[in-house]
DNA sequence: TATGAATGAGGATTCATTCAT
DNA sequence: AATGAATGAATCCTCATTCAT
């Protein structure tokens, strides 16, 4: 008789198996054989359950996305006014869970298939836009007009930056000196405007 | 005897074809036999000249930072004074031949194979440190020493930012554009100071 | 449930197969596509079994090893006395099973490796060592000890001799002259003595 | 100008290192490129000389029999009577030129190749013929008809055996010690019937 | 649901051979 | 005579995927 149930158990476990083999070994090294042994599972199985690899590498990446998602809208939700909602999306960007290196690693390792990958480029670009989004209605209410795009790109710019230096050199930067330097760099923007 | 004189135009031909195959397929589906084909040689070519496939991967990404490195030195030597340096590396991140989708895609795959590539990791080890050390040089004679490591890291993680955003949303950012937002950057830092 | 049980049927399909072809091609000429089709499976089996070539050479040369082995054991069971052992010895070295076309083709590719491959080398210098052992303790009760290690070499000698001499010249050499010429070098050993 | 008379000696010189390079690397692992290294010579050379890798092994093989062939005449000529004849085989199958490591590890590996090379085949059979007719002549001056054969297809076993032996266990035999195993034997048949 | 046996296409690499110089 | 550039076939090995149990 089948076991009831496991299916959300499984895909969760196979998930995150994926990201420890991404971070332990790299996205070209991670194959469906080392997957399903960190899962503690058959490789046959991951096709009973995503049907692919690829499949499981794009639930993979949604899943990181959301988890990024949930940790913004977290903050978003206690955060009054445009300057508290931008600060929240700086902190949910380097909250401990997402500032992990395993998540960093995986990161940087599905940005590098966007340009390969149409239905990972449409998850990022999605994302992005989500992103940018927040932002411009937040600023919208802190800048003139002239200035909200560019302080849009600017911020997003500055996030990512910090996001790919900690992939690059773990270790080498802390969640709080991101929120920092991303915290300085907003600053700059309003005092720019306030003087 | 025999046809003399090959080696250095072979290489510069297979690096280029690993860049443009890289840009086309991805670095996972970077084969020798793709790079050939794009050289218009035998996949054999590859180990007679390279010794592998990751020796000739290893002179493709040095080839890639020797290109950005002149691109910002040869801007160094017409620069005056520390912003004008600054402002020098900030325009040879953006140069037109460093700043072109094939040359940012392979940028991207190669970060994205630091964490796991040891000799690819000290070749970005070595770049970075070498760009933070001569920004860091720049502010020591426009800030104040509390200040000049923040504004390093604050520059860098723009630029990589910049470049990270080019690569993700190819068409989307302008060189112009980065030019004036990592600008823009900077000039934030040195008008706190003066004020 | 899996089909179980598979291994220990597979390796040994596998063992047979590469005895098979390296009479058949030669040790040099013989590849995981050939012993794969000798067998009756496909290439990538021998990789899912084995690890890989190399690994079923060594496990071909081992049950080599170990035929010939239980060859000698099975004839030293019913040997009386130190004589009646040195001729079971023999009988085991040129008994049917050892002593075929494959076999003997077999174990002369795989001496030609021992200079060059350690692993082989190994199970070669074990095995040498046993046949020495088991004859010097048999000569050893009758011959004087000074006698006893150039009989034991001599007699080695000569058994190497006749079944190089059966690898060279096919059907040049029945198991019965084999055992009929090393007999003989016996009786000369131990009739010098008697006399 | 073409240097003239070079083909003797780079004939030569290929020669010695074909038998260099499968000393130290196994008949497999030869290739022209390391011959041709070895040489001191490019490997499109070999192909000029002898036509392709398979006529310079040849050609070496013909090499190894020529110089096994000339150490045995030139005992023989100084030998008078059959039992000096015989003498005078063993003593040029194992004189210091024949049995030095580099040769017997070739030797073993051209052994190795019979089977599957009839051109090889071919000169080891003519060989190993003649050894047997000089043997069998001396042998019938010596011995009554019936125990020609025997004594021949003995001690031709005998000589094979302890060369294998010293192609397996290097440094594990002395000439010394296999020119007196095979004289023991000759003296064991001889004995034999003048009692 | 889950296994692991089995496949076969595709990869990097090696190498004898050819050829322009 | 001699080089070494270049080829392309062949080899080992990896791996996503399928499938019988």
């Amino acid at each position: 008789m089948p076991k009831l149930g496991m299916e959300p158990i499984r895909k969760r476990q196979l998930i995150d198996a994926t990201i420890a083999s991404i971070h332990a070994y790299g996205y070209g090294d991670t194959t469906v054989a080392r997957i399903g042994r960190a899962a503690g599972v058959s490789p046959g199985i991951i096709h009973h359950y995503f049907g692919g690899k690829g499949e499981l590498l794009e639930a993979t990446m949604r899943s990181l996305l959301r988890g990024l998602r949930r940790s913004v809208i977290k903050r978003l939700e206690h955060a009054h006014g445009p300057r508290a909602r931008i600060e929240a999306i700086i902190d949910g960007n380097f909250a401990g869970e997402q500032f992990a290196p395993e998540a960093v690693t995986a990161w940087l390792a599905f940005w590098a298939q966007v340009p390969h990958a149409p239905r990972l480029a449409r998850l990022q670009h999605v994302n992005a836009q989500r992103l940018r989004s927040n932002l411009r209605h937040a600023f919208r209410e802190l800048l003139p007009a002239a200035r909200v795009d560019r302080a849009t790109s600017g911020l997003a710019a500055m996030l990512d930056g910090l996001w790919l230096r900690c992939a690059l050199t773990p270790g080498g930067i802390a969640p709080s000196e991101a929120r920092s330097l991303a915290g300085e760099y907003l600053e700059h923007q309003l005092i720019r405007h306030r003087n």
